[in-house]
DNA sequence: TTTTGGTACTTTGTCTTGCAAGGTATTGAG
DNA sequence: CTCAATACCTTGCAAGACAAAGTACCAAAA
């Protein structure tokens, strides 16, 4: 179905512009390890992949948005827990004012 | 300043996410050439330039989802007038749903 | 007639980034 | 001691944004 194909495009390229938003959005509530990341994202349709979101972690790590701790896990290997540092919820902030005026900005093109 | 360079950074990933959109969008109003695109957007704080417009502009005419014919112009070269197909029509209604599905997307993560 | 300035379209090279695919490591259960 | 589940990480490719440079057309001034 060729409609599909492209309603995902659409969507990905769409999902890709608020990814880093997202990351901070949510570590912003609460401090999350990348695998449960990707859990809540999806639960909200935000999907992404493991090879999408450990680099962006630690290119936000290393901006200093964000920083980590190793945890012990009840089962498996340990989890890399992050948090959002001072920085990081600066950048949010310019996060959150970025999006309200591409919402804005879409709005006044549609009329 | 840095913070206005991270700023800049934040805002243009996100327009990266909906310029596909904005251009059709325009388009579904009325007949424009690359230019006048351009001065468009920028009214609406969407800065793009050149090299990037036009290689879009290319692409989703190569997707059937414009076409374009030339026109003189009053000064200078003629004008390459693109205009929005029924495929682009279709794609735009995608476009919409998907917009609309972020949006609320968004405002779950921050609930 | 040649130059200049404005308008417009196009291409090239670089850099970033998303993602599929494959890899490594830890733990507990059978 | 293997197997399955859970985690984290890396590599290689491809797409796309953008700066910069290039080409082309036209009209008016020199």
């Amino acid at each position: 179905m060729e409609k599909n194909v492209n309603t995902e495009n659409v969507r990905a390229q769409m999902r890709k512009g608020v990814l880093e938003y997202c990351i901070l959005l949510l570590l912003a509530k609460e401090d999350a390890y990348a695998s449960s990341i990707i859990s809540k994202l999806k639960e909200s349709n935000m999907i992404v992949v493991e090879g999408t979101l450990y680099p962006l972690l630690i290119r936000q790590k290393n901006q200093g948005l964000l920083q980590y701790r190793w945890e012990e896990s009840p089962q498996g290997p340990p989890r890399k827990y992050y948090a959002i540092t001072d920085k990081g919820r600066e950048q949010l902030e310019e996060m959150n004012n970025a999006w309200k005026e591409i919402v804005t900005t879409i709005e006044n093109i549609k009329n």
